[in-house]
DNA sequence: GGGCCGATATTCT
DNA sequence: GAATATCGGCCCG
């Protein structure tokens, strides 16, 4: 069952930690892929200066301020395209959760075929990754999350133990432990 | 295993 | 012009 709107009306960096362990479930055309979320990171607003919501709504950013649950897929670095949930609380304006790492479960024959290798553990390891194993692009912007479609999410495990760090990849909040992640042993 | 580097869209200064 | 929510290829050991 898809996880219901409710779930991402808090805030964000609640539901960044308990999206970990649920499961991914991607459409594309006649390829199911699907995953174990391993690994989020919390983006929220104002209070937030590595948030894309930070400053002003842009073209690009829109989609953090729009009804949670929402897919919030960006291009970076001039090559990549990241996946985000669109998940806050009343309180704030703005937000979304990063989806950093999953573990591949159906559809990895697909993956490997777009990632072009077949290691398995080099597939969906990455928020760069995982959108090209899956074949996310910001075409996938805006998908309601919450119901069966091409692109939403749905109960998974239950992890043993969940990491929380320090975002990777910025260098402003570094002190904001909004990275959670999950180990391979931990899955159960 | 780790460190540097180039690719290059979008946003900000 | 510079920075960024990245990655793969290269080098080194």
């Amino acid at each position: 069952m898809p996880i219901p709107r409710k779930f991402y009306e808090r805030d964000t960096v609640i539901v960044a930690k308990e999206l970990i362990g649920k499961k991914i479930i991607r459409v594309d055309n006649k390829t199911t892929f699907s995953g174990i979320i391993t690994e989020t990171e919390a983006y929220r607003a104002s209070d937030d200066p590595a948030s894309h919501a930070f400053n002003k709504i842009t073209k690009r950013n829109h989609g953090m301020f729009d009804v949670v649950g929402k897919s919030y897929v960006y291009f970076t670095y001039g090559m990549y395209n990241c996946l985000n949930v669109v998940a806050r609380s009343k309180k704030f304006e703005a937000g979304a959760v990063l989806i950093r790492g999953v573990h591949p479960i159906d559809g990895v024959k697909k993956m490997e075929e777009n990632r072009k290798t077949d290691k398995f553990s080099n597939l969906t390891n990455g928020p760069g990754k995982l959108t090209q194993a899956f074949n996310i692009t910001v075409k996938d912007y805006g998908i309601d999350m919450t119901k069966k479609s091409k692109l939403y999410i749905t109960t998974g495990i239950s992890p043993r133990k969940i990491n929380s760090k320090s975002r990777i990849g910025i260098t402003k909040a570094i002190d904001k432990k909004w990275n959670f992640s999950i180990n391979p042993k931990d899955y159960f």
